[in-house]
DNA sequence: GAATGGTGTAGGTGA
DNA sequence: TACACCATTC
């Protein structure tokens, strides 16, 4: 053992140094948020090679993010002081799709399949139902059967239709899916896996062949494998293999693509001798923080069960903060950050967790405003704009013209006179012959029997693609993306500005060309248009924003699964948000969302805030919203609210002590315009809970950083009662004063704009 | 065949 | 709000 390994592992905890040590056939690791499950995994594979000897080619990680995947290389490789080759580290889907390159005669693929994502897969099934003349069923609908049903391992012809009519209409639709796919070398992604597991059931030789090699199998993130991701390992397990796995059933949010926790119990039943060992103890957050996560966490009833502890001290409360609709909620945030950077912290230290994509947009809103940089994780990706994914369907048609996908998305685009005629001719042709719409072309065009007008615009398609095919021939990768770029006439056209947004398109399809230019090919046997095909299809691209540089990160609650931060903004924590409306129905969709809720309180090293707005704006109407009931299952003692309405912090559960406070906290309902009137905690619970039992706290006045504030002096002469006048909002009486220095928040009670925090140094107040 | 405007609708997480 | 889809017009 190298000096440096060995040291390492010294200073592992003992359940840890047990775990990657341990010996046997298989063990089961229960590592709780922020255990250092990582740590174990990549431990594990440095002792396997530097210990047990093992050759790097004989083990294979699998992980469900390319993020994961890429942290556990580069962590290896530290480890290890070299990058291991042989190697295997990727996502499930990652390899699969390897396995299926390698094998793809075995698989009953042709060479150039190509990959096919939901948005392809959506267009695909739209056409099919078009072809039935079904305008009623819902893509989406058939997407998701389909979907589950591959996360099941099951075919078309396994489903059990019992008769019902529906049942049987979607097992049709699968069926023609399938004859779809087949006839233009398309896989979808639950369809990687499927063939690959199919490949360990239909081909003894070539599963064995894998089993010799692969002696040590470990899997990240186990709950959340679902039934063919599981079946897919236990195949590839043989009675040699060492199985490794990693989990935490708190963890499992991904029950919506087919995971299922139970794995992690079924695993430890058909695996007798298998070793269990937990990892409670947490390195990560305050234990504030993590009371906070146990004591939520214990509301779910389906749990193997653990109990994070730490040694770290108890930390700051957790602060919460009741915004008045999603901007204050924005600005709130935002300002909280100004003042972290402004304290010296890093802002690539803070991360804004929300439940949904689309409620990046008020903060991006703010932060730009503020000038501060960000980073938008997830939302729309790179490689799924359209003018992106029109640019990659050039190319897959080069490199597989019976793409059909690919054909029906760029046959048109940019317009070139080929109308639904003359596709509706096509696509008959193709359903009658059961040839791609490629050949169907090749076909009418040789054959004549076109009117004239489709035939020199089908024969303008069929001769650009083939000049693509014979320029591609060969030519660097980037060479063949600008050809497709360029010949293509997308460039051109998007460079008319057909929907005022051409400028930035056009910006993508360069952008995509440079990507060509910097994407190295780490598989030697694939050709390099086909693997940057499977790049873009595997790994939908980086997140988007400032790349490596200290910018603020947002995410949704879902891509922070596995990271941590010094200061989290739980965002959004509202009933019918988080948890969503149709999880509030099912049992055990709410406990998912609590896991989720879970996830997000975990990530939080020191600060924590969780904010919620008492009135959002979704779909265009403002709706009257409420805290979330997991803000109410968090224990009182560890929350504190922040300056709610206009009022000072108090901790939670406190009875506001009167004076200007009072008015704020009493009386019900809400969304009655300015800024609410409603206590935090809904009706249900008032008096139920201890929390208003507890003898009431003095309100402590303090900013959110503890620091108290300072009254009117150093605000400028300006005083609590005075009369001053805004540019914007016009005369009003100064009621509050917050913070201190250029920090220094005022509030204004206007004659004819309602009460107003403002900042004083923006603020431009004059008395009046 | 292409462009434009109006209407209707909406579940949200990701490889 | 935002986007997909349809009907109308050029």
């Amino acid at each position: 053992m190298s000096m440096s390994l060995e040291r390492q592992i010294e200073r592992l905890n003992p359940p840890q140094r047990e775990a990657v040590t341990a010996p046997g056939q298989t063990a089961l690791v229960v590592a709780g948020a922020g255990s250092g499950k990582t740590r174990v995994l990549t431990h594990r594979i440095a002792w396997l090679i530097e210990v047990e000897r093992a050759a790097p080619q004989e083990i294979l990680a699998v992980t469900f993010t390319n993020k994961a995947a890429a942290e556990m290389r580069e962590r290896i490789g530290e480890l290890l002081h070299m990058s291991p080759r042989g190697l295997w580290v990727g996502t499930f889907h990652g390899i699969a799709h390897r396995l299926l390159r390698a094998h793809w005669r075995e698989a009953g693929l042709p060479e150039t399949f190509q990959i096919l994502d939901s948005d392809d897969q959506q267009r695909l099934i739209k056409r099919l139902l078009r072809e039935l003349g079904d305008d009623t069923t819902k893509p989406a609908a058939v997407a998701a059967f389909i979907n589950a049903r591959k996360d099941e391992g099951q075919r078309a012809r396994h489903i059990d239709t019992q008769g019902f009519a529906d049942r049987e209409r979607l097992a049709e639709l699968y069926r023609r899916y399938e004859a779809a796919c087949e006839r233009g070398g398309m896989v979808d992604f639950g369809e990687l896996l499927l063939r690959s597991n199919e490949l360990w059931v239909q081909q003894p030789a070539l599963r064995d062949h894998y089993r010799r090699r692969f002696r040590h199998i470990l899997v990240d993130e186990f709950q959340d494998t679902n039934t063919l991701q599981y079946a897919w390992l236990r195949n590839l397990a043989g009675p040699d293999t060492s199985l490794f796995a990693v989990g935490d059933d708190d963890q499992s949010i991904y029950g919506w693509r087919g995971a299922r926790v139970e794995n992690m119990r079924e695993f430890e039943r058909q695996f007798p001798d298998v070793k269990v060992i937990r990892l409670e103890q947490n390195y990560r957050s305050t234990g504030t923080i993590l009371s906070a996560a146990n004591a939520l966490i214990a509301n779910n009833r389906e749990r193997l069960g653990k109990n994070l502890w730490s040694d770290a001290g108890s930390g700051e409360p957790i602060r919460l903060y009741a915004a008045y609709n999603e901007q204050d909620e924005a600005r709130f945030v935002v300002e909280q950050i100004e003042a972290w950077a402004a304290a010296g912290n890093p802002r690539g230290e803070v991360a804004i967790l929300y439940r949904s994509n689309a409620q990046s947009r008020a903060f991006e809103e703010q932060l730009m405003a503020r000038r501060i940089r960000y980073r938008v994780y997830g939302g729309q990706r790179f490689f799924d704009r359209a003018e992106i994914r029109d640019a990659l369907a050039y190319l897959r048609l080069v490199a597989n013209p019976n793409d059909d996908t690919a054909f029906e998305r760029v046959v048109n685009q940019p317009p070139r006179g080929i109308g639904d005629k003359t596709l509706e001719t096509l696509r008959e042709e193709a359903r009658a012959s059961g040839l791609s719409l490629w050949a169907v072309l090749t076909r009418l065009l040789e054959g004549g029997g076109l009117p004239g007008r489709a035939a020199s615009a089908l024969g303008g398609f069929a001769k650009l693609i083939g000049e693509l095919r014979a320029a591609g021939n060969g030519q660097p990768l980037m060479d063949q993306v600008t050809c497709a770029v360029e010949a293509s006439g997308l460039k051109a056209h998007y460079a008319k500005d057909p929907d005022g947004r051409g400028e930035g398109r056009v910006e993508n399809l360069d952008e995509l060309v440079n990507a060509a230019s910097l994407f190295v090919n780490e598989d030697a046997e694939l050709d390099p248009l086909t693997a940057f095909l499977s790049h873009a299809a595997l790994e939908a691209g980086d997140a988007q924003g400032e790349a490596g540089a200290d910018c603020v990160q947002l995410m949704t609650l879902h891509s922070a699964k596995g990271l941590e931060f010094r200061q989290v903004f739980l965002v959004g924590v509202e009933e019918g948000l988080f948890p969503s409306q149709r999880s509030v129905e099912e049992p055990a969709r709410l406990e998912e969302e609590r896991r989720l809720a879970y996830v997000g309180i975990t990530r939080a090293r020191e600060r924590l805030f969780i904010t919620y707005a008492e009135s959002r704006r979704i779909h265009g109407e403002t709706r009257p919203a409420m805290a979330s009931r997991f803000i109410e299952e968090i224990p009182a003692e560890h929350l504190t609210e922040v300056r709610l309405r206009g009022t000072v912090d108090r901790p939670v559960g406190a009875r506001p002590a009167g004076g200007a406070g009072r008015g704020a906290y009493s009386g019900g309902g809400f969304g009655g315009g300015g800024y609410g009137n409603r206590d935090w905690r809904s009706e249900r619970n008032a008096g139920r809970g201890n929390d208003f039992a507890r003898p009431a706290a003095p309100p402590r006045r303090e900013s959110a950083w503890g620091t108290p504030p300072k009254a009117a002096e150093g605000a400028g002469g300006l005083e609590v009662g005075q009369r001053v006048r805004h540019g914007k909002f016009g005369e009003g009486v100064i009621t509050d004063f917050e913070g201190q220095g250029p920090r220094t928040r005022v509030q204004v009670k206007f004659a004819g704009a309602g009460s107003k925090w403002l900042m004083l140094d923006m603020a431009g107040l004059t008395p009046a």
